[in-house]
DNA sequence: TTTAGCACTCTCGATCGCTGAGTGCCATCC
DNA sequence: GGATGGCACTCAGCGATCGAGAGTGCTAAA
């Protein structure tokens, strides 16, 4: 009983299930590949596979279903990178590039993954803490307020209301020369830095200009790095929900645990963030702790302009679903996607 | 066989099978409510009911279910408006004060509908259409590359690049100097303006700009009235997909359909535009004439700061759904969303 | 070590009959 | 004329039964 083809059965039986989303049988196995043994061989080589945790058999007298275990060894021993087509590549290309703004690109992006891979698609909005400062802009909207606008490098944007500490004094210096006095000073001390050293940056501006605006300056560096530091107000893209209906009879809890989590932004950002990996990386099943999922996996890969990753973006599908292929066209977006965003 | 007592008997069996989720037949009927006679007379009022096309059987011999015109006549002419109680109005008053920007505040919104009614919720943005511009902010971010931000006066911030047109000597003109001037001038010609005045405003602008800055201001000025004027630009809000899940025996042709309208966001939008009126409004059934939705109910409300609508939000739902308790939810949070907004 | 044969198990689908809910109609009553 | 009680009729749903077929595990032979 040879090592080599019991991996060669396990391979089988992962295709012919996420093909035919049915048990397995030895009859079959021997019809549809090439394995070169009789059924009763096969049998054997199965029985000692099901011995080692690989494969299942939901009932007695049906065929055999891949574990969790199984699609694992699947995944890194057995699966081969499967590239994608031509056009395929080509449609992702053209389809990015017409966004016509990091919402746009990102939104796309969720619907090619979903498109390519039949699942639902998860993109994560480029990280504040791990962008630069691009710009920021300060934007008088009344006596006591101010609108902040911060302008990442890649590209994101975020505005936050600031209420003024001042009292009448401080509300009389914001004449449109002091703001942009303001504006240049932060944004010249912002330049070309790391969010990491933007406090002490902001702390010198706050320093240099004066008692006079100090109160002001002071709220608003507060509020920029308040605002790029909050790990919590990340995003989150979601498409193609809808192909999670079509393959709802695979859930054998029903859609409601899978919706549910897909829909608790901040745990799928946990998620996200901690399979966040410089490949391309992979859970399955019960390997997400996350109890909505258990039935699901899921495929990540990072992305970023230049090197860098910013965000993380994957799909998430059916614990049976076509891991080569999900792998490629998730990975296939991510590098598209880190050579459209801006630099 | 007095009319009265007729649709009496229609409100009956509308609330009963809301809450049931089952036919409901004649006994049951005279059970549950206190319509002061017996089975006998009530299958008379039910035949009448059925002849005229408000109630229906599934088969012979199962109880009676409201049709999508029984659900119309029900809504228009026998729903009591039942108000929220106090802590629910408190929980939405805070919930949405406690957001930090426009998209936070559209999320939650969407949430609260979404946990209130048990349904999908829809909020769409602030139309940039009926926006008007509080500020314009022009960003240099390359050599031949502006970032022009614009912020409407309804909180929503649209970023676009542009692509300067000019050769060496177009670009040597950008300094900080110039495109504060720039801004500046922008910014005066907008002030207070309904966005339909803008193309004539900022053509003067350029005009004004001398040919040194024309092109660069005509292609800014371009750019913003472009960004403005798509609507297919606009954006929406879900919430509580979740929720459908629950519901799913509910839908006979399976959640697939409905999943693939809530993805259709264009199609949702032109939905949302097109029931946009002064009041609440309810779509029930057919009346929705997307495929997807026939076997569910949309109802919405617009919302706006002070008076002006600029936007709609509302709930999906299954046509047997709690028409009071939605309409009384999408309403209040339509009135606070709008109590919250920037004015 | 592989293979053929065989007995065994268990799911799935079809069939059948029953029960109960609900209706429609008719004769009767007020 | 409208309301009511009685009654026969229909039909979905449920459970039980049964047979077919798929698939396995085991054993003995190649």
């Amino acid at each position: 009983m040879s090592e080599e083809r019991r991996l060669e059965v396990l391979r089988a039986i992962v295709e012919d299930y996420v093909t035919t989303r049915e048990p397995v049988g030895s009859r079959v196995l021997t019809e549809r590949h090439r394995l070169g043994v009789s059924p009763a061989t096969i049998r054997n080589d199965m029985a000692a596979l099901e011995e080692e945790g690989y494969i299942a058999q939901p009932h007695t007298s049906a065929g055999r279903v891949p574990t969790d275990a199984g699609y694992r060894l699947f995944v890194d021993r057995l699966a081969e990178v499967r590239p994608l087509t031509i056009p395929q590549k080509r449609a992702i290309e053209t389809f990015l590039s017409e966004a016509v703004d990091l919402d746009d690109v990102l939104v796309r992006a969720g619907r090619l993954i979903a498109q390519l891979t039949g699942q639902v698609a998860v993109v994560q909005y480029p990280s504040l803490r791990r962008s630069g400062l691009r710009h920021l802009e300060i934007v008088p909207v009344a006596r006591d307020r101010l609108l902040v606008v911060v302008i990442t490098d890649t590209g994101r944007v975020e505005q936050r209301f600031c209420e003024l500490p001042g009292t009448a004094d401080g509300v009389s210096a914001l004449d449109e020369v002091t703001l942009a006095e303001l504006r240049a000073r932060f944004n010249a001390a912002a330049a070309g830095k790391r969010l990491a050293e933007l406090p002490v940056a902001f702390a010198a501006v706050v320093e240099a200009v004066g008692p006079d605006l100090a109160g002001v300056a002071g709220a608003v560096a507060d509020l920029v790095v308040d605002t790029l530091g909050q790990e919590n107000e990340e995003r989150i893209v979601l498409a193609g929900t809808a192909n999670l209906a079509r393959s709802e009879s695979t859930f054998e809890q029903g859609l409601s645990p899978v919706l549910e989590a897909l829909e608790e932004q901040v745990i799928l950002l946990g998620l996200l963030t901690e399979m966040s990996s410089d490949g391309v990386g992979v859970r399955i099943g019960h390997e997400n702790r996350l109890d909505g999922l258990t039935e699901a996996s899921v495929v990540v890969s990072d992305y970023g302009s230049g090197g860098d990753p910013v965000a993380t973006l994957g799909s998430i599908g059916p614990t049976r679903m076509d891991y080569p292929g999900t792998i490629a066209s998730v990975h296939a977006v991510a590098r598209y996607l880190s050579r459209v965003l801006p630099s």
